[in-house]
DNA sequence: CGGAAACTTGAAGTTTGGTGGAGGTTTCCC
DNA sequence: GGGAAACCTCCACCAAACTTCAAGTTTCCG
């Protein structure tokens, strides 16, 4: 077996061959074709259908999975390399989401439980004056120091 | 200043006041109201709304949301023991959405950069005809061991 | 007390991430 | 080589999560 059928890339991504073909409209994989029209699928489009579900499971917006995946060669099949690389660019964004995460399940006790969205005595957060110069939003969960 | 306008509570929250009326219809916060009709907000609501933020931001929908959140009281406001225990049924989830991460992140090189989501050889993988039993998708990444 | 800024509702529109069906073609197995 | 299963394109539709708009009301500051 050497290529693989939407149906058969589909079967291993958990992916449905809709979602296949809408991820190959964005430009987020790509295939090749059979004599009569096909789609035929190289093993290596595996991986990066595998990258794109589990990064937009976490709320990654396709489109910015796209900017990402466009990092990789366009010419050969991406080497562990390539996606170290990519996983490398993508570790600040993924070490955000994380920290956004752990403050939910650790913090929310701690955090917002103790009410020092609203008060200004929560040694976690800025006083409010400070925080609000970086703009909205529950800074301290969010990233800011 | 006892309650919050809407206009306060988003510049505080961080989203905007169309998304919190939204938010409201959907039943996700509460509101009082003014001699004139307009929504004037409890303190409290800050919390719900930093939590919704949170847990919309990683992809939880807002139904789910909901769900957890009904599980506060409705009579009064919700103490820090109360979000503990919303913080404790949600704790599987989260931790679950915090290995996905982490895989995406620590095993991108190792796990899909090496190609195990097609060969057999990765020994994070389970081998392709046992996996199949459990559905498909990137199994190891998604959470089964 | 006048007027600007902020609020109200309801309905319609937008974006994202797809799914479903019609009408036709290809592939594969016996 | 015949027929079922899988594939093709195009287009319409869907749901979630909001935003925008219109027409009117309230609040607050000087």
């Amino acid at each position: 077996m050497e290529s693989l059928t939407i149906g058969e890339l589909a079967a291993r991504s958990g992916v449905a061959p809709s979602a296949l073909r809408y991820y190959e409209r964005l430009g987020l994989i790509r295939a090749g074709r059979s004599g009569g029209n096909q789609r035929r699928y190289e093993r290596a489009e595996l991986r990066r259908v595998a990258f794109i579900r589990i990064a937009a499971q976490v709320g990654i917006p396709l489109e910015e999975i796209k900017s990402a995946l466009d990092g990789l060669p366009d010419a050969r099949t991406p080497t562990r390399a390539d996606w170290a690389r990519l996983s490398a660019t993508w570790r600040r964004r993924v070490d955000e989401r994380i920290r956004l995460l752990e403050g939910l399940r650790d913090n929310l006790t701690g955090c917002i439980g103790c009410g020092c969205l609203s008060l200004r005595t929560c040694a976690l957060a800025n006083p409010k004056d400070i925080a609000a110069q970086n703009g909205s939003g529950p800074r301290w969960l969010l990233g800011d120091e």
